[in-house]
RNA sequence: GGCGACAUAGCCAAGUGGUAAGGCGGCGGUCUGCAAAACCGCUAUUCCCCGGUUCAAAUCCGGGUGUCGCCUCCA
């Protein structure tokens, strides 16, 4: 498998490893998780299982960064503790992912549990001469000297001339160089504090990543992911921090998803044009949302609206149409001669597959792998339309149909796991298959008015009615 | 100003040298009491523009134009 390395700028082969480890920048949380977050989010998920699926072992680390300004500020203007915001956010975003039908990281690691480890790291910088104190009137700060790692600018393609140029920054005199970066800051009146070397305080905006990652991943892992604005400077500053401190390469892939868009701008909290995945869902299932998400290349900028989102309802709805009059088909008892040019029905199938695995294989092409499964859904709805009595030859192969939208429309697009909102169907039931009953005797009787009257009431109601052979179906709409 | 990405039909979107996947929408047909679903057919002689390389370019090179991102917390 290929994959792009932002560090390169080539599609490398996925490097032999195992486990292949995998350490993505989790969620800062001060607010509800947004469709920008959930397009990383379910990204990985999609990476995860499609190596799994590929038979390699897979370790993946996503963090929350649980303390930080903006997590401070919100709490102060809630008049609460800053734990207590993180907490509700982090939920939230556990709680969508898991309707988006991502699974759960294999580790999730929060700042505030790892502080002694990033004193450690930090205590290697100073001790190696790649960090210096400043003396503050509270307690100290650290900074990252930027000077003593040449390499600097490696993963992001600039360099420090280049950077001082057009700093925007406000320049501390206290630093050596500009563009040198806290590693640890002293303790403002208020805010939360820990104990450290240098007195109370916190960690820098940066290191927090590279300590847990060496925690949990070592050096030199496989694959570190973000979102794209992470480039510069936060996994440049990491690869700064990690690689003085070890002396080894930290990650080896660099991955970068781009970004969701909104009317040609990025989706982000301080343009204020975000929506919240919990707003998006109380209007979309779960399951067209995750379709849209993985409907372009991960690379590209995706561009959010609602008429992209009904688009992937439909889609998606072809794609579960075929699916389920199958498994009709599937529930008859084999009967009868064959039929059907199986060979070449076989044939068709493993191209589908095929094509499948070599989109995927190709950086993680998503939308090409759709296109298969779109495929796969017509050979199915073909192969169905020619059939009333399958005989067991043919089971066989509508069997093998499903088990093709099992591995790859299940296991590795993950595009059914998100789970619809059943609401109240169980009470419904009854009754509407008694609605359902009284309509079929009014057909019966060719009363079309009183049978079209019921079925677009129900309609109304939403409640989706098909006749079909076998009688009438129902589906929420 | 510096660095980078992108531009394919009404819309979304694959395709990075061999003659334009797939989906949504639309149109026509089959089936159906009518619908729905499904199936069949049609819906880009052409890939932002201008040059160049090549037997061959959406794909490579040069030059434009436009959109977006990063350079500041951001997925």
């Amino acid at each position: 498998m290929r994959i792009y390395n932002t560090l390169t700028k080539t599609k490398e082969e996925l490097p032999k490893s195992e486990p292949v480890g995998i350490y993505v920048c989790g969620i800062t949380p001060y607010d509800y998780s947004h469709v920008g977050h959930g397009r990383v989010y379910v990204l990985w998920d999609v990476f995860r299982r499609y190596f799994t699926y590929r038979g390699y072992q897979v370790k993946y680390v996503q963090n929350f960064t649980d303390i930080d300004d903006k997590i401070i500020a919100k709490a102060k203007e809630e008049g609460a503790e800053p734990q207590e915001v993180a907490e509700r956010y982090i939920e939230d975003f556990l709680k969508v992912m898991d309707q988006l039908g991502v699974r759960k990281a294999d580790i999730y690691p929060k700042v505030t549990d790892h502080i002694s480890e990033v004193i450690e790291v930090v205590e290697g910088l100073l001790e190696k001469g790649h960090a210096y104190v400043v003396e503050g009137e509270s307690g100290s700060d650290v900074y990252f000297d930027l000077e003593s790692f040449p390499e600097y600018g490696k993963l992001s393609g600039r360099c420090l001339a280049d950077l001082e140029a057009g700093a925007r920054v406000e320049v501390d005199s206290r630093k050596r160089n500009p563009m040198d970066f806290a590693l640890w800051k002293a303790a403002k009146e208020g805010e939360p504090a820990w104990d450290s070397p240098w007195g109370p305080g916190r960690p820098g905006w940066h290191i927090e990543c590279s300590a847990m990652a060496l925690k949990y991943l070592g050096t030199n892992f496989t694959i570190h992911g973000g979102g794209s604005d992470l480039v510069f400077p936060h996994h440049e500053n990491e690869i700064a921090q990690s690689e003085c401190y070890t002396g080894q390469p930290f990650a080896k892939v660099w991955v970068h998803n781009g970004f969701v868009q909104v009317r040609g701008e990025k989706m982000s909290k301080s343009l204020g044009n975000f929506f919240t995945i919990r707003d998006v869902l109380r209007e979309f299932s779960p399951r067209a949302l995750r379709y849209f998400l993985i409907s372009t290349h991960y690379r590209k900028p995706l561009s959010y609206s609602e008429e992209e989102l009904t688009m992937a309802e439909r889609s998606l709805e072809r794609l579960t149409t075929a699916r389920e009059q199958l498994r009709l088909f599937l529930e008859k008892k084999p009967q009868g001669e064959t039929s059907l040019p199986l060979a070449s029905l076989e044939e068709a199938l493993q191209k589908i597959k095929d094509d499948f695995t070599a989109a995927m294989d190709d950086d993680l092409n998503t939308a090409g792998a759709l296109a298969s499964l779109h495929e796969l859904a017509t050979l199915t709805n073909k192969t169905i339309a020619q059939l009333t009595t399958p005989s067991q030859e043919e089971l066989d192969f509508l069997r093998k149909l499903e088990e093709t939208f099992s591995s790859l429309g299940d296991e590795v697009l993950g595009l059914w796991d998100p789970v619809e909102a059943e609401e109240d169907d169980a009470q419904v039931e009854p009754l509407l298959e008694l609605i359902l009953e009284l309509r079929t005797k009014a057909r019966s009787k060719r009363d079309w008015e009183t049978a079209d009257f019921i079925r677009d009431r129900l309609g109304e109601l939403g409640y989706k009615i098909e006749d079909t052979p076998e009688g009438p179906r129902w589906k929420r709409s």
